[in-house]
RNA sequence: GGGCGAAUAGCUCAGCGGUUCAGAGCGCCUGCCUUACACGCAGGAUGUCGGGGGUUCGAAUCCCUCUUCGCCCACCA
């Protein structure tokens, strides 16, 4: 589209905003640097502004997640950029190891084989190309929506210098033995086949049994334990009991029967039995759970894996329950129990249930070997730049959440038994008499020690171990790089809650660490995105919606704008997938009504304009402005001020429905109205319209562009005085100017609202023609009607409708039935209508207005009757309460007056 | 079991340093294709601000309590 193609009545974002972004990446606009004059204006560098965009994991579809995530990134990237900040939003892509590596399994399920068919080396290619295909699709989704990432240091959890500095944190905390190997309880997913970390099993509160079992003793009679898992049973070692729990004092150190099994198993006191639940004594299954674990460890028992990896029994069972499925293994254990009498009862019973992150499998605690961080050195640090502020959270509360996890950190564990991911650079020597155990930041091949064979852990690294490094391992650390220097420390992280644990605190953690300094200042943790019935919009239940499709039909703008005026600090945003339309209503009606703001102004623009340069104040000067003129740009001024004070504090509905207000309800539905018959004329009050008209919109514009930067950027370059060479990406953002301001001209302007209004108001009532003309007298008019009708009388006539306007200083005489309004102020208007009037259905209408008042009025003397008001409100309020008490009672006696005249029954 | 949020028009939400605070958008009703926009214009209706107590001259706004939703953490099997 050239500057000079008019623009079509409907906004029409198809085509001008894919357009519009390939102009912008090859502009570089959205890479930092001052080689690029255009960035920089004054030719130095601004201080840099870092956001890390949370990288979407490498096989991602963009979805409304992404969408409000990325959405609120780039306004304050936008924001910040035009403030003249050297603005960096990096984005990049995460392996996503156990996401991925599923997606592509199932890919070679489909040819009917598994993973194992293929052998490690030949699978790890097959992910590569997979990713090499498909990879990068979401970034190129960002684009759609107006993301202004710079693309040129986009990078993946997988490449090269990645690897690089995931090898360094690895062996350096391994060094610093922060870092161990060792056999304890893990989650692992029987489906997934590999440990997770306690954050990736996900608890559920799940309503389930609590068998009460009998065992029998030794000595004759039994002891009944209570379980929520009969499988484990075939595990069990022991039984626990509180060292003081006098039920069982007797028996401690003496032998159970194992039922099923018949092995003989101890009576132990350990001071991890709670007595009050269940029985007071508990099955203790070494291998099989946490606590028994930690059991176990005190008095010695052994440790009885039952289970395979994929959660069937294996061979430490009878043979009978060899193989079966977990769940089988319990039915089968129950009934057996049953069978022999041994089922003392059943309960129903709340508790958690771990599932796993990615698959939703029920987590099975496993015995095994497995590689952890050692978390609590590196916590408080992280804690202590809570505590003291260097890290601050968005909404506040989430900060509590944060110091809770920290207090309460676990060790991480880290290893995974994937093949797609960082494999874990130690290297074992089996040489006898050897043994090492070698971490090394490069690849080995013999044994530095014995010159032996090498074998390296088969095991991968979780994959938030890569990308809680991404704040500085995607600068280029280890290398000390100039990017390095220049963007770390970051300024803002913005992401979802759910992921608070999983990447940001271990963020901060390693920033800590490895830099010294906090990654970022600020996190913004913003709501979910849901469905109507507040449903998570998951593929699954497929209520999601495609942020490409909202693109598709209404824009990136008014997705944009939809979004972020719909967001609250710290609530859910709500949205409709069965009505698109309906949901994105907002953003799209308000895109429509910018363009023909902008298509109306530039239309008028015609012909020889008055050349702008300049601030308000070379207009201001002349003398030449109008009421509406001064309050057009007071209004204007007060938006620039809440529209950036929102911004800064991060409240983007609040700035994005400021500008909204403004432009709708201020410029386009009064000030556009009044100046019609001035820009159609051809007084010299033309220029002046146009000069305001255009000013006042242009910084509407650039306090719009950080929400919707396409259309914003498309009117402003037509605007005069602009071109194509320039953007408003890299516009200065709009400064206050304390002269704009004009408290006076506000409130007469709202006189004159009020007037029109009432006005307006009278003709809809009475069902006058919208074409038709009124003659309307205004009596006894308060100072502010009085100074507007001076001011804009034409603009009142023109607005309203009104043929002639007739004032008087005392009540009017009509020879016609009217109908009738009073003003706040006083201000009597009557309308002569003729016949059009019921002068019944008047008088109730009068009636009732006067009775609302006399409400109020009641209230308000009571209030100010009140010697405890007097004495305790501050003046000013009492002051005020009384000033509003006087206007009341004028209006109410100007419409008994008024009631009087018309002849309505008292 | 701990900790933390939220309950305001039909819907999604503002308003919460106390006294023009009862608002916005969407939806709804009436009338209008008024030469920027019907994705619009003008005019309307709608809420005992979750229930109950309390503090105060005055409370959606502060305190207590109850109810209902939601979130985070937690080795009661």
């Amino acid at each position: 589209m050239t500057a000079e193609a008019p623009l079509p009545p409907q906004y029409d974002p198809t085509g001008l905003e894919s357009a519009l972004y390939e102009e912008w990446e090859r502009r570089g606009i959205f890479r930092p640097g001052s080689d690029d004059p255009e960035h920089s204006p004054t030719g130095a560098p601004g201080r840099p502004y870092v956001i890390m965009m949370p990288p979407p994991n490498v096989t991602a579809q963009l979805h409304m997640g992404h969408g409000l995530n990325n959405s609120i990134q780039d306004v304050l990237v936008r924001f910040e950029r035009m403030r003249g900040r050297d603005a960096l939003w990096l984005p990049g892509t995460d392996h996503a190891g156990i996401a991925t590596q599923n997606v592509v399994e199932k890919l070679v399920a489909r040819e009917g084989k598994t993973r194992f068919d293929l052998g490690r080396d030949a699978f790890v290619r097959r992910v590569w190309s997979y990713v090499g295909e498909t990879g990068d699709a979401i970034l190129q989704q960002l684009r759609a929506i107006g993301s202004s990432c710079d693309w040129e240091r986009s990078y993946f959890t997988l490449d090269d210098d990645l690897s690089v500095a995931v090898r360094e944190v690895f062996v350096s905390l391994f060094e610093k033995g922060l870092v161990y190997r060792g056999k304890y309880i893990i989650n692992w997913c029987p489906r997934c086949l590999t440990a997770l970390s306690n954050e990736e099993a996900e608890k559920e509160e799940t309503e389930g049994k609590l068998w009460h079992l009998r065992y029998p003793l030794e000595d004759g009679g039994h002891i009944t334990v209570a379980t929520t898992r009969p499988e484990t049973i075939l595990g069990d070692t022991a039984i626990a009991v509180h060292p003081e729990d006098p039920r069982y004092a007797g028996q401690v150190r003496h032998y159970a029967v194992l039922p099923l099994v018949g092995r003989r198993i101890p009576i132990v006191a350990d001071e991890a039995v709670d007595p009050a639940f269940g029985s007071g004594a508990v099955k203790v299954t070494p291998a099989h759970d946490p606590t028994d674990f930690e059991i176990g460890r005190r008095h010695h028992l052994e440790q009885l894996d039952v289970m395979t990896p994929d959660a069937r029994m294996n061979d430490n069972v009878p043979e009978r329950f060899r193989g079966l499925d977990r769940f089988e293994a319990r039915k089968r254990v129950l009934a057996e129990f049953e069978a022999l009498g041994l089922l003392e009862k059943v309960e129903s019973h709340r508790h958690g249930v771990g599932h796993c992150y990615r698959c939703d499998t029920v987590i099975e605690p496993r015995l095994s070997d497995q590689w952890f961080v050692k978390m609590k050195p590196l916590a408080e640090p992280a804690l202590a730049a809570y505590r003291d502020g260097r890290i601050r959270f968005i909404p506040e509360h989430r900060g509590v959440e944060y110091a809770q996890w920290m207090e309460g950190i676990r060790d991480w564990c880290i290893s995974r038994q994937l093949w797609w991911g960082h494999r874990i650079p130690v290297w074992y020597c089996d040489a006898p008499g050897c043994g090492k155990t070698i971490a090394s930041r490069t690849d080995l091949a013999a044994c530095p020690a014995c010159r032996g064979p090498l074998r390296q852990d088969e095991d991968v690294l979780d994959t938030w171990f890569s990308s809680q490094l991404v704040p500085f391992s995607s600068l280029g650390w280890p290398e000390q790089t100039a990017d390095l220097a220049r963007f770390y420390p970051g300024d803002t992280l913005v992401t979802a809650p759910e992921i608070l644990f999983f990447w940001v605190a271990r963020m901060i953690m390693a920033g800590l660490e490895f830099m010294k300094q906090v990654p970022f200042a600020t996190v913004y943790l913003h709501g979910t995105v849901r469905d109507t019935q507040h449903r998570k919009m998951s593929k699954s239940l497929g209520n999601g919606i495609d942020p490409l499709d909202v693109v598709r039909l209404y824009g990136a703008d008014a997705l944009r704008y939809t979004v972020v005026s719909g967001l609250s600090v710290g609530n859910d945003l709500i949205l409709d997938p069965g009505d698109l339309e309906a949901s994105f209503a907002p953003g799209r009606n308000f895109a429509n009504k910018l363009w023909n703001v902008g298509r109306f102004i530039l239309s008028n623009l015609d012909g020889p304009v008055r050349p702008l340069a300049g601030e308000y104040k070379n207009v201001i000067r002349k003398g030449e402005l109008t009421l509406a003129d001064r309050w057009i740009i007071s209004r204007c001024e007060q938006t620039v001020r809440e529209a950036t004070a929102a911004y800064e504090r991060f409240r983007l509905n609040d700035a994005a429905l400021a500008v909204h207000r403004f432009l709708w309800s201020d410029l386009a539905d009064w000030y556009l109205e009044v100046i019609k018959p001035r820009l159609y004329g051809d007084q010299t009050g033309g220029d002046v319209a146009r000069a305001v008209v255009t000013q006042t919109f242009e910084v509407a514009l650039r306090l719009l562009h950080p929400v919707m930067p396409f259309i914003t950027e498309t009117l402003w370059r037509r605007l005069p005085g602009r071109s194509v060479e320039e953007s408003i990406s890299v516009a200065p953002w709009p400064g206050s100017d304390r002269r704009a301001g004009d408290p006076e001209a506000e409130r007469q302007f709202a006189a004159l609202q009020e007037l029109v209004g009432a006005l307006r108001s009278i003709r809809a009532e009475y069902g006058v023609r919208p074409g038709h003309t009124v003659r309307a007298t205004i009596a006894l008019p308060g100072p502010l009607t009085r100074a507007v009708i001076q001011a804009e009388r034409a603009t009142v006539r023109s607005l309203a409708k009104v043929s002639s306007l007739q004032v008087l200083d005392r009540h009017a005489d009509h020879a016609e039935t009217t109908a009738n309004a009073v003003l706040p102020d006083g201000t009597a208007v009557s309308v002569p209508l003729g016949d059009l009037v019921d002068l019944e259905k008047e008088c109730a209408r009068l009636q009732s207005e006067a009775d609302r008042l006399s409400g109020a009025i009641r209230g308000q003397e009571s209030k100010l009757g009140n010697e405890q008001f007097v004495a305790k409100a501050p003046t000013d309020v009492v002051v005020r309460e009384r000033e509003k008490l006087a206007a009341w009672r004028e209006q109410a006696g100007v419409l008994a007056e008024k009631r009087r005249r018309l002849g309505c029954a008292v």
